[in-house]
RNA sequence: GGGUUGGUAGCUCAGUCGGUAGAGCAGUGCCCUUUUAAGGCAUUGGUCGAGGGUUCGAGUCCCUCCCAACCCA
């Protein structure tokens, strides 16, 4: 006996259990923390090609055990999948199958032995020999209910991993999204940039930042909460088509939809313009949904697994932002006064501050009656110019601006622009931002402009929501490995 | 920041009117050589989120705080 009963008596918590197991291996010369074990396949694939008495060598985690008293089977798991495996005492001998009998549940181990199908049907390991790999030290949560609890969720992933397939199959598709969108500007001739996540000036975006402190240079840097500005300087270097996947921090409150470091994307394309860019938004997300999902037609389910939405990715339709306006509001919203307009966005149950400028009336109506409800693709375009400062006016219509913002499922996916390449005009709109403050200007990137940019569309697309999107996600924590908590 | 709900065994959850803290699974021991949510018998396991209060007595009632989810801003 290896391991006794008066070994285990004073050993009553579960983790305190599996430390005397541990013990008990060592004294035996066997160390279960072993450096390699190289397996011939995975278990899927040994699955998959099987031949009745093949040798296999397999590595994984044991997830279930069924002791028969001199025989034993165990589930094998690897990320391929799980495979089960049969131990009889006859095979092994007395002694290694009673430390077989003693593994646990969540123990890494390594098997050779045969292919074989069972009475039942089942394609298994015929077990002849183990190595144990790694003992784990606590317990797994429990197999049936998977787990439940949202913070150990977050907190502990890994566990979330092991319990629930769903959710890894999410994070998994999450990496396949990212893939295809790189395929994706790969095909049409874009460089993939790097620009600094460290700036002496967050720029690109109306946001907090997080600061932070370089010893060596004696001086405070922001956390970026935008791309955009170094990828301008790039455009001026002559790098005509680029992109960027990088995380933005913000720092802001938390929610469903917010986690303060984000993943986010933006392409610039030199000599294009708001319009190149619509295009561009449609085919990229387009060519990931089919390649991640294989159809355009996206399913949101709820708990049981019924459809509660359906979103239709194949036609994408293009609005200006003033006729969705006059849609909601009435075909005479532009025309009708400024205290009317006020009037009918209350009627109507915008929330409408009494400090609100006109334009922030009509938008609030927007943002709060219209924008929810576009559920299928539709580009707006044409935003009204005290809406987006930053962007190049419409020449058809100097009220608005070559903006688009791309709105899926009630919510903006992606906004797009024909950039602002007029460094004094730019110079302009950056000084009246920074309301007077010299150190917030950033003088770099004015003179950049200043030696000549090409006029360019340019997009950004928040990652972590073209996943919820595209997954069916109600939460943004639910397509982040590990989203921010409070530490405890 | 405000509101709502929740936090009890490793996991999933009960816990009535304030009266000795429970179940299933997991664990441990015994039986069982083709099971698969294996089965049978026995059995261990608790800072009831933290702290204070009321009470003869608090998982339960009151107060403060912590953490999380959801809704709102």
């Amino acid at each position: 006996m290896i391991y006794s009963a008066t070994q285990m008596e004073d050993t009553n918590s579960l983790i305190e259990q599996r430390k005397a197991k541990l013990a008990a291996l060592r004294a035996r010369g066997i160390d279960p923390f072993q450096n390699k074990f190289t397996p011939t396949e995975s278990c899927q694939p040994a699955r998959d090609h099987y031949v009745e008495g093949r040798e296999v060598a397999l590595a994984g985690r044991i997830t279930a055990h069924r002791d028969m008293g001199k025989s034993m089977f165990i589930d094998l798991r690897d990320q391929s999948g799980r495979l089960q495996v049969y131990a009889q005492k006859n095979v092994l001998g007395d002694e290694a199958f009673q430390i077989f009998q003693h593994l646990d549940l969540g123990d890494f181990i390594g098997v050779n032995g045969t292919l074989f199908t069972t009475k039942t049907g089942e394609i298994s390991v015929k077990l002849t020999r183990f190595v144990i790999l790694a003992k784990a030290l606590r317990p797994p949560p429990a197999k049936y209910y998977g787990l439940e609890d949202t913070e150990i969720r977050y907190r502990q992933r890994y566990l979330d991993l092991i319990a629930n397939p769903d959710v890894k199959d999410v994070m998994l598709k999450r990496s396949a999204i990212l893939h295809e969108i790189r395929s994706f500007f790969h095909e049409r001739q874009y460089v993939e940039v790097e620009t600094p996540a460290m700036q002496a000036i967050p720029g690109g975006a109306a946001a907090q930042p997080f600061k932070t402190f370089h010893n060596a240079l004696g001086c405070e840097f922001y956390l970026r909460i935008a791309l955009e500005l170094y990828h301008k300087r790039l455009l001026v270097g002559g790098i005509d088509k680029l992109f960027e996947i990088g995380k933005n921090f913000r720092n802001e409150g938390l929610s469903r939809r917010h986690n303060p470091e984000f993943t986010m994307l933006e392409a610039y394309c030199a000599f294009g313009d708001y319009a190149t860019m619509m295009e561009t938004v449609e085919s990229l997300i387009k060519h990931v949904a089919q390649k991640v999902l294989g159809t355009l037609i996206i399913e949101f389910k709820d708990a049981e697994g019924k459809v509660t939405k359906t979103i239709d990715l194949t036609t994408w339709r293009r609005a200006k932002y003033n006729d969705l306006v006059r849609e909601k509001g009435g075909a005479d919203w532009f025309t009708v006064s400024a205290a009317e307009r006020r009037q009918r966005a209350h009627d109507l149950g915008a929330e409408i501050g009494k400090e609100f400028e006109d334009f922030e009336v009509t938008n609030a109506v927007f943002s709060k009656l219209i924008e929810p409800t576009l559920i299928h693709p539709t580009f707006v375009t044409h935003l009204p110019k005290e809406l987006v400062p930053l962007a190049k006016l419409s020449p058809e219509d100097p009220s608005t601006v070559e903006v688009f913002e791309c709105c899926i499922n009630g919510q903006e996916i992606s906004p797009g622009y024909t950039e602002q390449n007029d460094p004094i005009a730019q110079r302009a709109t950056l000084e009246h931002q920074a309301g007077g403050e010299q150190q917030k200007l950033d003088e770099d990137f004015l003179v950049a402009l200043e030696h000549g940019m090409p006029p360019a569309g340019g997009i950004g697309i928040g990652i972590d929501r073209l996943c919820m999107l595209l997954l069916g996600q109600d939460s943004i924590r639910d397509v982040i490995l590990f989203p921010q908590l409070k530490p405890k």
